[in-house]
DNA sequence: ATAAATACCGAAAACGTTTTCGAAACCACC
DNA sequence: GGTGGTTTCGAAAACGTTTTCGGTATTTAT
């Protein structure tokens, strides 16, 4: 079981390497009997170049690296397969690592990356993410880079986002226009700066409706998973009784909160309004049907892709590149939740 | 931004790149003092070794292949994780690639995969995969191989699995001993052998106690989605209008038919019981929640990848290495569809 | 003192490819 | 028959590492 090589077709039919590597690589200087019979060869032998050998002699290796806070989360399982396919469209492959929203792993997992000499590197920062230093390795090796969703705004790196700011502000506006008063909010934790975006919409469009802000009605997530969504729901009802309206962070911990108001009888949409964010599956399917706001996910995955393509290919070509940032529209889904 | 090779190192510290290598790599035939001036050096100017010539010389990338049916899917999520996280307590890296349960692309990313060289790969087939001859080639080339859940029992290599027979069998004797009399079978797709398994084991347990089984209360799948639910649930009461039970090939299916029922006021347990399979985290949080089988899904990660590393390492070591199968354990997991 | 063992080092080959550069061979043209 | 141009080929260097093997230099034993 001998791995063929240029050196082996080369001899059988008895011409150089440099002959042959040029005529399976379509350089015009080679006859066209000689090309045909080492294609022919190559093709008989199964030849497939030795990827380890291309990627030393041409410093890529057509790998890129993407580094995920979790991947058993919808709206990440979605923009990873977004990613994937646009990749591989362009002849790239794919490699996955966790920041299991841990600053050391992220680290880690970044130094993994860089020493495994990817392509290029696409991130989205996990929640402790609050001190960027070590992204700056990445940029100051020159490595191709984008970030998406979780993002650092100091850091020069092209980005793929959505207007959270925005999107919040139609969400609550939304619960508004439904007739609440009295709205809650339960939010990401304190450092993500979509988490900040987000409450920032959130009162925001308080004021622009005339309703105080009260800073006791907004409740900051630690881990943002179901389990809180039900002690924040808990929370609420007993610190403000007359709260009729409670926009979530996210679709997971909106589901812990329906699920202790299914618990306790307490009636949604009639007593408390409620709408998420990134309308996950299960939004669609629970009862009440969540409202929410949906994020393009997946063709978050192609923008980021496409992006790092730009700058990796510029690179290569030893151009100029500024790093740029996609916007994606988003959409308040309105359910049963909100009715 | 030049890179650091160990030629560099070497110069500037007057000796040679073999024993700069060695070194680092703590070859015993070095002095103590020479070495330590080397990890002095090494550390100070951020080495890392070039992996792509590692790779070549040493022909092997510590990276790994995965081919999964589909990324978006809330038990693929989690055995990825799996495989993710054993593999890098190994110093393995994965690349991920998705068949979207079509034959044509998942041979087509078995041959990036066999290119690119990985070290090893693990498989779990798509439902169209009735011919593995393309599989071959994966045990031809010898390269270490591990199939997973979907696998087809023909193939020599390890395999890491439930006994979906045996789960199946559980889960409908689990509906009989709740009373029902007349239990429908929503199953999946003709091919996969888990499908086949599920099905098997469904009429044994029929069998077994007393209740004839009747081919016409098996509904297959085409794409097993939430849709495919709604629509065989309609299909089922208008057919068998006596029908109290169905167990469902896997809680996303089982979802669409709770969707249909609780559209139609037809009451989920009490006129008929459901379940599921897989434990999906969406069954826990919908109402009435799903009873299901749970899977080990993170755990099958890990043990796909253990087995690979086995293969690998024995491969390494030129000794002979026969593939092995784990199958991990099942359990019902009672919830309200079935009280 | 010499012989044998040990410690330390480096030259060189190898992994398989890509690409530069020069050379040989052929043709056409005046 | 010499000049210039084109076509076709291959030698060789390069990418950066690992490892074998032999060669000094130094220590230990006799």
């Amino acid at each position: 079981m001998k791995e063929i090589t240029l050196k082996q077709i080369a001899e059988t039919l008895g011409i150089s390497v440099t002959t042959v590597s040029k005529a399976l690589k379509g350089y015009s200087d080679v006859n066209d009997k000689t090309r045909q019979s080492v294609l022919d060869l190559a093709a008989s032998l199964n030849y497939t170049p030795n990827s380890f050998a291309v990627n030393l002699r041409t410093k890529e290796s057509k790998t890129i690296g993407l580094i995920i806070p979790e991947l058993v989360h919808h709206f990440f399982s979605n923009v990873i397969k977004g990613i994937i396919e646009e990749a591989e469209k362009n002849g790239y492959l794919v490699i996955i690592l966790q920041s299991n929203e841990s600053l050391e792993l992220e680290k880690k997992q970044i130094e993994l990356l860089i020493n495994k000499r990817v392509d290029g590197i696409i991130i989205s920062l996990s929640n402790d993410a609050n001190n960027e230093i070590y992204l700056q390795q990445i940029i100051q090796r020159e490595i191709p880079f984008v970030q998406f969703d979780k993002i650092s705004k100091l850091l020069p790196s092209s980005k793929v986002i959505i207007n959270d700011q925005k999107a919040a502000y139609q969400a609550v506006k939304h619960l508004i226009d439904k007739g609440c008063k009295k709205i809650a909010h339960i939010r990401g934790p304190i450092n993500p700066q979509n988490a900040i975006d987000r409450f920032l919409g959130y009162k925001k469009a308080l004021e622009d409706h005339n309703i105080p802000f009260d800073s006791s009605l907004v409740y900051p997530c630690k881990n943002v998973t179901f389990e809180e969504g039900k002690q924040f729901a808990e929370k609420i009802v007993n610190e403000h009784q007359d709260v009729d309206g409670i926009f979530v962070i996210t679709d997971l911990v909106a589901v812990g909160v329906l699920a202790h108001f299914n618990e306790h009888q307490i009636k949604v949409p009639e007593q408390i309004k409620i709408i998420g964010f990134s309308n996950w599956f299960m939004s669609q399917v629970i009862t009440p049907k969540l409202s929410t706001v949906d994020q393009p996910s997946f063709e978050m995955g192609e923008q980021a892709f496409k992006l790092l393509l730009e700058e990796m290919q510029a690179r290569k070509d030893f151009l100029p590149f500024t790093p740029r940032t996609i916007e994606l529209e988003t959409s308040v889904i309105e359910r049963e939740s909100s009715f």
